[in-house]
DNA sequence: CATGAATGAGGTTTCATTCAT
DNA sequence: AATGAATGAAACCTCATTCAT
């Protein structure tokens, strides 16, 4: 069995995705990883630290996810749509949770620095994703604004629709 | 004086529009509305309900000020920039706390009909009022999303940046 | 049955007292008084509150007793030496617990102006005692002194020793 | 670099009688000390095993400072207002924290016996070493009862004015 | 229509101590 | 002799809601 500190980052990993940050206490988490709530307190100062743990690993996991869904062209246009092909995707695993990392932005107060900072991160590296695939800062902005659109969108319709929309329109922006 | 509801309403506008909807107890509603607690719920059936009610007032506001902001011109293009403008007026108001509905969504269960019906709603509303504009699904939806894009990323990098960029990206994209 | 807030501030009475304020837990007080966590809330702002609450509740009682075993009296040294008597019989009754007063005042850090000006306030009151009777900043104070340590070694020595010699010292004193 | 032992004993020396015994936790002083906590364990059977040791320890230095600066004259008189003249020394250098000792009576349970013996030890040398001087019961312990109450006022009201009157009315006992 | 007291369930965090290595 | 992870129990406090009047 592994350690108390993985088992919690990983019941966390699913929790906070699923539910969300506020809806998740520190009981349920120790409670499912099977933990002692001290030593959940050994390892994270507070459910705040936890967080932003949290959305480090999932920053990793979802670029992993997206460069492996992403892989296997050297098309460009190819590579765009499959960016979006992987939202459809992770709408049908997760269920249409949306962005872990703007769904927290949501829910924590706004002068919380410590993890706004880890979103801001998170979303400027997505911005440079599109940025070095396209070397066009106007175009890549405003793919990376439909992308994030079609996150929120599917979230809210619970729906791909917009998805597939998003796609059509690219073909068509890109040269 | 006014009626309990109605101040009760009044500041709830004020605080989950600031606060947001977990970070705002009914403690601090009643207490900041001078109403008792069971007069409350005399009105109210739950906070679900309350959240219900905002989410209609909030709406009927947000298309008002659009409006007004935007009218005064019937030129398309004029219009339309317009209506980013109203962004960039909001977020110097609301000091970048993004859109109610969108940050509601992040902070209710999955499961909760009722108010993801009201937010569903609005947004539906607003891609109308593009579509309503410009008779065109692909380009109404289109400019929907970066319209939608524009709000988030501005509540996240607390700047107007990406906002200013969807205007100079919609020019070009009006006929 | 007494109302729930009468019933917190009656245990808290007695725990405080025998307990001291670091080992008594709200949750005992509450399981004791038998009231729900949150009506303890609804009464009292926090623990410090109540602790407020508690040294007014006892400065009243204690006074009132002082004055009560101490009337019958107007011959002056009589008086004074039912004032030391006084407290072997709080220490009879309340087995060597010492002065609440003074047990708080190490209990607390140091910065805590609030529960600190309502310790400092029932001293002053104390010295305001013997100085109404004596006329006599120097001897009463002097007095007051003896009082005080009377209090404290009879607590730190279970015994009380020192309380009897001070009313032989102060036989002396008096003019 | 000194032993384990001696950095948790320096530590707690200066915590203990900083912040009292319980605000002062176990994790603060092995993480001041920079000890393990098995480590802390291994010296100490437990926090009490560590307060009594804290307890001796005080008992050396506070004795060999009053040693020390009531050393260089042998006039009763002036010896005796030394010891007072130490306590407002003691109170600017501790900043009105009052006695260790007493402080801790107040803050153990009442039946705790292994930590009450060493204070009423330390109270019984305070005695002894006026008594020494004096030779006469009443005498001695007349001036230990100011001194005590000495201690504790000026730690109450944050102020060396009773000290001051207590030099003055021995100033007036000695024969 | 209006009230304020009362609540059960839960929140996050810290305590002194022990165990396996 | 030394460690750092792990713990059960308890700390103080807040939540949305209901009840008796």
């Amino acid at each position: 069995m592994s350690s108390p500190r993985d088992r919690i980052i990983e019941i966390t990993f699913d929790l906070f995705a699923k539910q969300g940050y506020n809806s998740t206490g520190i009981n349920q988490i120790i409670s499912e990883a099977g933990v002692a709530k001290a030593s959940f307190y050994l390892h994270f100062k507070s459910k705040e630290d936890l967080c932003v743990e949290f959305l480090k690993v999932r920053h990793q996991y979802w670029f992993n996810e997206l460069y492996t869904f992403s892989s296997g062209t050297n098309d460009l246009p190819e590579r765009l749509i499959r960016a979006f092909d992987f939202l459809i995707e992770m709408n049908k695993k997760e269920n249409f949770r949306g962005c872990s990392f703007l769904n927290i932005l949501s829910e924590i107060p706004v002068d919380n620095v410590k993890i706004l900072n880890v979103i801001q991160s998170h979303k400027a590296d997505l911005r440079n994703y599109f940025l070095d695939m396209l070397k066009d800062e106007v175009l890549s902005d405003h793919i990376y604004m439909l992308f994030e659109s079609s996150i929120i969108e599917s979230q809210l319709f619970r729906s791909n629709e917009l998805i597939e929309k998003s796609k059509k329109i690219i073909t068509n922006l890109i040269p």
